[in-house]
DNA sequence: TTGAAAGCGCTAACAG
DNA sequence: CTGTTAGCGCTTTCAA
């Protein structure tokens, strides 16, 4: 193994000389400079990180918590660790993975034994046990998500309120008056899971400041799941001409429940989703949506773990305005209510065209 | 910061002493044994993990290397990656990510800065440019996967040739004649994918072996895309009964084409796959499947990890048997070849029950 | 602009 | 069975 010493010796300086000639801490003359870096360069020589660690007390490593349940959106899930990686690398940063099932212990193992210098975590919950640990351990943290007491806390994430209430606008003004939501399974609101009620709280509060009605349902990603959820909005508002959908897997099902009904989208049925614009654009008919912003919302998060690593942590709650991409599924709301009987007997009809 | 100096002071011992505790690697008297145990616990002692590095060479991180293309099936990826996450956690060591785009770098990096102590690579291709690079690395590496020439490498996987013939004995045995297969998105063959065509070679020797008429196709998971795949293969061999499917997200939409037209699963046309147990499980119908066992392969990984990093490496392939659970999709050839017409005039038979 | 040297906290000989 | 101590390779004062 090659070590600082081996530099120091082949270009004739000091070891702190080479130290300061890789951190940058001092300056250092030009031809210094030069010589260390071509012995750095002849011998292959490369920091070893404990060392470095024990050294200046800087893992370099940041932990990225991630939860496994299934019935989290798996790309989204891939695109924020990937996302993360790839920031943390633009800023010397390594990631270590946590799995969210050693729980709060990981949390304190990571920061007890100083393997990591500050803590990413995914898919927070309101009222979520780790954030109480993450408040008082002695390293900076940052929550990808808003829990319900937010106070003390780094948190980052697209406004999902602000998202719910841009779809409701963007149908209402293309003169829908009937919407309907559909969520995601039962069980992520049962957990209290942040931006599944954000989002739903964001449509009501729209839908009632704009005088439209609503209903909405959590929906199972199964095609008898959207389905059933179809059939239940259209029983709670007979004349839905709208249909915001929180749930990425609902999604393709859902287009291919209305068509082999019959229906035109968006002239029988409008749809806006709320989901990575990659998925939006690649269903059968392009989708309006308002973009999950992954990339960004990691490369903020990295940035806030930086930003609290060489400044202090700020307790900044940080929300990324939604933007509203529209597409083939949405458009004027039809003239007169499309399916009066639908609710009522669902099997006529099937002939149309 | 609680050192090990201060818990043996508490203990009334010797630094040695209770570093010795720790790890276990010589006697101690039960007496002083509780002792520091009770020091450690009063107070909150946990080792810094530089300077347990540093001093012992070793990291006790594992590196993962997953890949980042969207072509990849995540959830077979996530389950590979938090059984390795939690195999290594019970062998006290942790995971720190690479995401593919590092390439070659990042293994060198991660290695020559001693930040981990071996490479776990998921996602092999056949001809890699990572593996002449994992050779020459002076630190363990296995593969999940296995590349054309493994010399020298440990590997782990499903042999997957196996699985295919398994599916073709399956359906043989139960009288059909005729076999398809629906395979990944083409890209995923023209990289190389290990997995991918030794599943496809698997298929076609084995179809051989028994004398059966077989074609395969390769299938972009959209709607569209199965159907297309579909109707090529019955293009191909006109009595289609049996169909294999080595493509998750090709599954729900394959039996809501196959429903839709009106045939029965498996009365018509019988249906096995090869991915995980639970996804197989939980469709419309239930589908006979040869399991993926990703927590099995990755405890194996981790275990030949483990196994290099104290006995040296030795470059074990090692290849899990397949196997094959039956259920519902997957019965008797008809009698007759039931749809004769199909592939010709694809829109009559429509009011079929 | 550079060098010498004191740690960082731990492991593992070595000595008893 | 236990204690003393020499490093591990680096960062960062302190001194020039």
């Amino acid at each position: 193994m090659v070590t600082i010493a081996d530099v120091a010796r082949h270009a004739g300086v000091s070891i702190s000389t080479v130290s300061y000639v890789l951190s940058g801490k001092r300056s250092i003359s030009a031809d210094t400079e030069r010589k260390v870096r071509d012995s750095i360069h002849d011998l292959g020589y490369q920091p070893n990180a404990g060392a470095r660690a024990l050294a200046s007390s800087k893992s370099n490593v940041l932990a990225l918590v991630v939860p496994l349940r299934s019935d989290m959106n798996l790309p989204v899930l891939m695109q924020f660790a990937t996302g993360v990686v790839t920031a943390a690398r633009a800023h010397e940063h390594d990631v270590l993975l946590l799995t969210q099932d050693e729980g709060v212990a990981g949390l304190r193992r990571v920061a007890g034994t100083a393997l990591t210098d500050a803590i990413i975590v995914m898919d927070v919950e309101q009222r979520d046990p780790r954030i109480d640990v993450l408040r008082r351990l002695h390293q900076p943290s940052v929550l990808i998500g808003v829990p319900e007491e937010p106070s003390g806390l780094a948190c980052v994430d697209l406004d999902f309120a602000a998202a719910g209430g841009e779809c409701v606008d963007h149908l209402c003004d293309l003169g829908h008056r009937s919407l309907g939501f559909i969520g995601a399974p039962t069980p992520v609101y049962e957990r209290g899971t942040s931006f599944a009620r954000r989002t739903l709280a964001g449509f009501q509060s729209a839908a009632e400041r704009r005088g439209v009605a609503a209903a909405s349902v959590a929906c199972d990603p199964s095609y008898a799941g959207v389905r059933d959820a179809l059939a239940e909005l259209r029983a709670k508002t007979p004349d839905l001409t709208g249909v915001i959908v929180h749930n990425e897997d609902a999604l393709a099902p859902l287009l291919d429940i209305v068509q082999a009904e019959g229906s035109a989208i968006p002239d029988d049925l409008s749809i806006v989703a709320i989901c990575p614009d990659q998925h939006a654009q690649n269903l059968p008919v392009p989708v309006s949506a308002v973009t999950i912003p992954t990339e960004e919302i990691a490369r903020n998060a990295v940035e806030m773990v930086m930003h609290a690593l060489d400044s202090g942590m700020d307790a900044e709650v940080r929300l990324l305005s939604p933007e509203l991409h529209i597409r083939a599924s949405s458009g004027p709301a039809p003239v007169s209510a499309p399916r009066e009987a639908n609710a009522a007997s669902p099997d006529t009809d099937q002939a149309r065209p």
